[in-house]
DNA sequence: TCTTTTCTACTGGTTTTCCAGTATATTTTG
DNA sequence: CAAAATATACTGGAAAACCAGTAGAAAAGA
C-alpha cells in the first residue's frame, strides 16, 4: 500500500484526484492540503510518503520551494506535480528540484493513475501533453527570460512605471549613472533597442 | 431527485465535482463532459436537466456561448459557473447570459454543495471570494482601456516595438510631428507620464 | 581563498522624448 | 448639413534617454 499526500489550493480538485486514486487498491491517501505552509508544518513529523501530488500555484509558497523542501526532508519521497502551467522552462525547473513527473490539469484520469504507479516504479511520468511540449522543437519557443539580478528586477519595475532614472536614484539612495547602468544592461539583456521594448518585452515574459 | 450535468476539460476536476455532489442524496450528476461542443450536441436530445455545472474555459467553445445556448434551449435550466476568472467584468458578462451562481475553483466543498442547492432554489448563488470581489469598492479597479482610434492603435503598436517616432514616421509616410502628437495624444489617453509608463499599461491592457 | 557576479560610479557626447501650444483638412456621426 | 472626432502638421525649448566606454567596491559561489 503506497501512502500519497496531496497538496493543492483548490479542494475540487483534492476531491477529485482522491477519488481516482481510491479506486486503485494499491494507493492510500494519507493526507491532503491547501496550502504549502499546512503541509510543510505536518512534513518533518510525518510517517513515509511514497509520493506528494503538488500543485505549483499555491496561495502561500511557491511550488518549487515545496519540491525542494520535500526533496532534502524525505529525498526518497517521489514528487509528481500537477499544474495548470505548460511552458517548458517551469516543467524544466520542476524536474531539475527532483520533481519525478509532471501532469496537467486536463490530463485524463487514466493519465493520471498511471503516472502515479509509473513515478512509485522510479519512472519519471509526464502526461501526453506534456510530453509533446518537451519533445516540440524549439524554434518557435518564445527567448527564455533573461536572468536578472534583484536590483535589476527592482528598477526595472520602476522604469516600467513610468519613472525617470532621476527619481529612481533618489529613491534607491544610488546615482543617477548607476540608474542608467542597470537600464542598459536590462535593455541589453532583452536585447530592446529602448525603453519601450524594454518594457514590452518584460511583459510579455510576465515579468511585471 | 436534481438532475445535474458537469462541463469541464479537467477529468480530475470532474471527477472531484462528482464525488462531492455524489454524497448529497438529493444530487445526482447524470451527465459530465469535456468539450462544449460533446455537451451542445447532448443538450437538445436529453431529458429536463436541473443544473449545469460550467467551466468557462473550455476547449472548443467559449463558455459564455455555451451558456447562451442553454438558456436558448432550456430556459429552466440553471447554470452555475466554476471558474478560475476572478475579474468582475466576466462574472458579470456571464449573469448577464444568464447564469445563476458563480464559484472559484478553490471553493470549499462546503460552499459548493450550498450553491447548488441554492441555485435549486432560486437563488442567485456566489462563493464567498466571488461574494468579496463583486462588493468591493470599485477605486483600485483596473481602469477601463481607453479608446483608441485605428491610427493610435498602429503607432502604439510601433512605438512598443522600439520603433523611434523619425522611423514610424516614415513607414507611415507622415511627418515626425503627426507620430509625436500621437504618442502624445495616447500619454494622456493612458495617463502615462512617458513611453514605458504607456508601454506598460497598453501591456496591462492587452492591447500588444 | 580566489573567482565571478553584481552593484556601484563617472565622462562626454548624441538622439529622442516630452511639453505646451496652434491649426487645418478629412472623416464620422447625429 | 452641422458638429464632433480624427488625422494631419508645425514651433521651440527643456528634459530625459541613449551610446560607448571605463572601473572600483561589495557580495556571492566554487
Amino acid at each position: 500500500m503506497n501512502n500519497i499526500v496531496i497538496v493543492d489550493d483548490h479542494p475540487i480538485v483534492i476531491e477529485g484526484l482522491s477519488a481516482l486514486l481510491q479506486a486503485d487498491k494499491a494507493l492510500e491517501v494519507a493526507a491532503t492540503f491547501t496550502t504549502g505552509q499546512a503541509f510543510l508544518s505536518f512534513l518533518p513529523g510525518a510517517g513515509f510518503i511514497d509520493i506528494v501530488l503538488l500543485d505549483i500555484t499555491l496561495p502561500d509558497i511557491n511550488g518549487v520551494e515545496v519540491c525542494k523542501q520535500i526533496k532534502k526532508i524525505s529525498p526518497e519521497t517521489k514528487v509528481l506535480i500537477i499544474s495548470n502551467h505548460s511552458e517548458r522552462s517551469i516543467i524544466l525547473q520542476m524536474l531539475q528540484q527532483g520533481a519525478s513527473g509532471y501532469l496537467l490539469k486536463n490530463a485524463s484520469s487514466e493519465e493520471l493513475v498511471r503516472c502515479v504507479h509509473d513515478v512509485l516504479d522510479g519512472k519519471v511520468a509526464f502526461s501526453a501533453e506534456v510530453m509533446t511540449i518537451m519533445t516540440r522543437p524549439l524554434q518557435n519557443e518564445p527567448k527564455a527570460a533573461p536572468h536578472l539580478t534583484k536590483r535589476e528586477k527592482q528598477v526595472l519595475g520602476m522604469i516600467a512605471a513610468g519613472r525617470t532614472s532621476a527619481s529612481i536614484a533618489e529613491e534607491l539612495c544610488v546615482s543617477q549613472f548607476t540608474v542608467e547602468t542597470h537600464r542598459r544592461n536590462l535593455m541589453q539583456k532583452f536585447e530592446a533597442g529602448n525603453t519601450a521594448a524594454l518594457i514590452r518585452m518584460a511583459a510579455a515574459q510576465q515579468l511585471l
